[in-house]
DNA sequence: ACCATGATTGAAAACGTTTGCAAAAGACTA
DNA sequence: TAGTCTTTTGCAAACGTTTTCAATCATGGT
């Protein structure tokens, strides 16, 4: 009658029960799938879940003390490879769970994040996943206090020690990349750095000037190019390290993506690679195995990264109380074709 | 006392009125913003909100009535960077006008769709987006009858006259490419096709053909590889195409990241792009404008997609009954360095 | 036939909000 | 001062579940 701007109403455990001739709280039974119901009665509610076309309610599960069956995503920034294959890995894990995942992007505002974890922490999800290069700790610790299940994943050194984590020690990958190409003869080595503001990036700018202090060899600002972790970033900055008056006779790039930036920017100069300029990325997105040649990179285990951590929150979701436990995932060197002896001078 | 699994209980609106010493529904028309509440105990309410760290409850809200502020985004694949681009600038909109994202990733189980448009669709989320390749229309003529807001995001012909949509008609972009390979003097075109239960794959392919048909040249079956719109599938698609005993002298991907993998195998084997191979991608991903030689490719509107998506969407939440909307987006050709005249045989 | 036992069931109380309704409190008008 | 509005407040009933508790129902042993 008349409801115009009437949402209809949906379908409830009560419906099913009047429809099937049992009192409701059989059907939370039935659904749950406990274990004292007889099964001429839970074939009946079935049955008329069944005509009705009966859905549960989560939010109404949830408030009422049940799971969510939803998992909470913080991401930084949806937009580069490296986040997006470890969500998608995340993504593979927890659906096998049977978890749905609901994200929040914080496009940087640093501020807010704290607000958005515990809208997603209260009531809404059973659990977080944190993949955020830069973390202030406070909210942490009130998840802790509350004991809510959550894992951090990073792609820097620890800098909290009561968190659940997955991090990846990528430091190192950049300081054996670097000594990589020092040792075959470069001198003049090009940075494609990251964003400032993270740090994942700052760790591998310190790690490639560690190497070079190491080696003795003086660092020269004008080979640090800024950087942003995208295409357009590796391109533009190869371009700059090009025209310099002693342009580098090898590039580190923070990532592949920037790394096929340097390719296309040598290409485009008539630069050939390796031959006149070798190039060494960080990642191993799929791409960096076909291209031509293939990319010398530092493998990230991202996917590993996503599955660990999913697997890992299940089990604090299981039992909370667990441990605090910290797994490391080492980054490897991946040696292509990308990189060669520096051309005698 | 000795509580060792107990989830310590969040605070609560009653909480907050206790402190602020007014009764529990005032704090809810604070937090509502009513227009009736004196400002002295408004200030009063927020500052108790304050001390206690106090966040609302949103399953409880959405379950009493309210909005979940919470869309819902179903995709078939995380993993191509057609989805990715998308899903990020749905995000995008999505979070300026303050919603979330639930996302759900069908993996290609069609079976299961159903299902989880009902999960999400019940009381999770206030909307719902689709971008699936391959859609069996039944649930949503439910969603329909329940005036439940959605949109569907697609890349192929409309098959629901019902739905409100945001289209992209890339079977003309894909006619347009295959023209101006045959205008270019080229009649051996090889043609990487993408995954063969996909609309948007086959539509392509058919254009494709149509467009041979058009100019009275032969269709070759040889020379359609099968691929899955991934890096992968180009790369051997183009190595088998480069290895038939009369290759084609250009390829038309069906998308951009396929036509890296055919670039990278063209240069595996000492060919150069466009004076050997003429190429043209589909989707004009960043990397295309900086690759070497620049990708001729047709354009997809990717990120306008998912904005009009979402605006759209938003729009039927605030007013269900309004008029079923359709946006057609046009496919544009981007003519880089890619292709040029087929060599003189 | 009767009692103890355990398997089934139903009623009702949460869960944390929003919201309709009516009471209380002010602010005017006469 | 009483009478009439208009704000401001509090109460209580939803919303759709899960879960506790007690009641009912079989069952088998004696």
């Amino acid at each position: 009658m008349g409801d115009k701007n009437h949402k209809t109403r949906s379908v409830t455990i009560k419906d099913v029960a009047r429809e099937a001739g049992v009192s409701y709280s059989m059907v939370s039974r039935v659904l749950n799938d406990y274990e004292h119901v007889k099964s001429d009665k839970r074939q009946r509610v079935l049955e008329a879940m069944q005509r009705l076309g009966y859905t549960v309610n989560l939010q109404a599960r949830t408030l009422a003390g049940g799971r969510s069956q939803v998992i909470g995503l913080v991401v930084h920034d949806l937009g580069n490879p490296y986040t997006a294959q470890v969500v998608q890995s995340i993504d593979e894990e927890l659906s096998l769970a049977g978890y749905e995942l609901i994200l929040h992007t914080t496009h940087a505002h640093f501020q807010k994040e704290a607000v958005y974890v515990d809208m997603l922490t209260h009531g809404m999800t059973d659990g977080l996943l944190m993949l955020i290069p830069l973390g202030s700790t406070a909210y942490l610790e009130q998840l802790r206090a509350r004991r809510f299940p959550y894992v951090i994943i990073a792609d820097y050194q620890a800098f909290d020690d009561f968190s659940p984590m997955v991090t990846n020690v990528n430091w190192q990958g950049a300081y054996e990349a670097t000594c990589l190409l020092i040792n075959h003869g470069h001198r003049r080595i090009g940075f494609l750095a990251g964003r400032a503001d993270f740090r994942s990036a700052r760790e591998r700018l310190d790690a490639y000037e560690k190497a070079l202090q190491k080696h003795d060899i003086p660092l020269q600002p004008e080979l640090i190019q800024p950087g942003n972790y995208q295409y357009s970033g590796g391109y533009h900055g190869t371009m700059s390290l090009l025209d310099l008056d002693v342009p580098p006779t090898a590039i580190l790039a923070t990532n592949d993506t920037s790394a096929l930036g340097a390719y296309d920017a040598a290409r485009g100069r008539g630069l050939r690679i390796p031959d006149d300029l070798s190039v060494i990325g960080f990642d191993d997105i799929p791409q960096s195995a076909y291209v031509h040649p293939a990319l010398t990179t530092v493998r990230q285990p991202l996917v590993e990264m996503g599955r660990q951590a999913a697997q890992l929150l299940l089990k604090y979701i299981e039992d909370p109380e667990q441990s605090v436990v910290r797994i490391i995932l080492p980054a490897e060197l991946v040696i292509r074709d990308s990189v060669c002896q520096a051309p005698s001078r």
